[in-house]
DNA sequence: CCTACCGATCGGTAGG
DNA sequence: CCTACCGATCGGTAGG
């Protein structure tokens, strides 16, 4: 069947020759699609949307193949398997939410500094906290932040391994509340211990994501009004 | 193998004789095992725990069956559906909890009347809401409590219909919350509105499934008392 | 990234 | 409640 000219593919001399070298597999990037890291995030994009809606069991890898016009094999090319691209979901969500934590304490800095009469040292601790609760509202419940909620819903569907790895990234969020508790702890604005105190806060936002409706009721900043005023007390 | 005598079997006048009838499919009930509503409820036992521990889409309805000593095919048997099996633990655990809130309640009234010196009247809502606190703590971590965790965490695997019908117990459950938040509200004790306080709460002791270790750390008491610290002021 | 495909598993059923 | 089985779906792969 095979035409005689093809032949040629037997010669390795032949297929050395670096004229003839042409990337097989990816068509080069045309208008509308660029073959850099884009596919992949689109991916992750689709993929932590409907793993949040649907849940990671109930969401085919065709479905999120589909979701980003792909046919059913292909996410297999940019992750290894459909466990791989939870993983990715649940470490992208952990690493943007600190980066987001982080920011909003730095943030919590200057007004300090540059106005320490209308915001004494003694209350440091109290805009701490309310900037990390908002923090982690605008994490769990803004717009298109859906990976955190995947990480904190469908953890179960991970190995022990992965489970391990991102457990280490969530002490690491967890961490930056600890301070901040203690000193509010000391000085009487806070009623229960620090640890369980922790437990408990995080618990109350994160279970925010089962019925909160960004559409109607409240906003983000009523919601930490809220929190605050359940959480803290006067002095 | 079968000596002569059973060769009766073969004779369609036997079959008919009264004396030969025979509960066939069912062996009538041997010591250990009751044909009544008992294996139905060991199905729901066995099928809360996997649905909590692995999640219901990633528990089959032969690990169920295997759990409880039957083969693949006969849970159907006892349910018509998976889906039917899941909406019966989410109804018997909501049933369960509402039941044992009311219990509960009943409890704070008795103590109240009979040394109303010793619980003045103020302290009625502290009391209740502590007795609310603690008996929700008992329905989500109590020994072999799995049915309202599963409901909690699984619900978004029902069909609207199921889910719809199971939103009506969770309201009865959380409005004996409402007039005990008011009271506190009212006096002072809870700083935010009461419908964003009840969700934080009870969002707050809905999340102590995911970390809580019965084996070690605190008691039931001890978590209770945090909640009551974390969440009321003083006066 | 597509085409074509495979082995495994799963919910569910017929008939006894 | 068991036996034997089916159709559908799914994660994943070979080869291009």
């Amino acid at each position: 069947m095979k035409p005689p000219v093809s032949s040629i593919k037997s010669e390795p001399v032949a297929a050395l020759d670096p004229v003839i070298r042409r990337p097989r597999g990816r068509p080069r990037k045309t208008e509308d699609e660029r073959d850099d890291g884009n596919r992949r995030q689109q991916l992750l994009t689709a993929a932590a949307r409907l793993f949040r809606d649907k849940g990671f069991d109930a969401t085919s890898t065709r479905d999120i193949a589909a979701a980003v016009g792909m046919h059913s094999g292909s996410p297999f090319y940019h992750f290894k398997s459909k466990d791989a691209l939870l993983y990715a979901v649940m470490e992208e969500g952990m690493h943007a939410a600190i980066a987001r934590q982080a920011r909003a304490l730095q943030g919590a800095r200057p007004d300090a500094v540059m106005a320490p009469k209308a915001a004494p040292i003694a209350d440091a601790p109290r805009v701490q906290i309310r900037r990390l609760i908002r923090a982690h509202f605008d994490t769990l419940l803004g717009p298109g932040n859906d990976f955190v909620p995947v990480m904190l819903y469908e953890h179960r569907s991970l190995g022990a391994g992965q489970r391990a790895s991102l457990a280490k990234l969530q002490v690491a969020y967890e961490s930056a509340w600890t301070p901040v508790l203690e000193a509010l702890h000391a000085s009487g604005q806070l009623g229960a211990p620090v640890k369980l105190s922790r437990l408990l806060m995080l618990g109350a936002l994160n279970w925010s994501v089962q019925w909160f409706d960004r559409k109607k009721g409240s906003s983000l900043d009523e919601l930490t009004e809220a929190a605050m005023a359940l959480f803290l007390r006067e002095s």
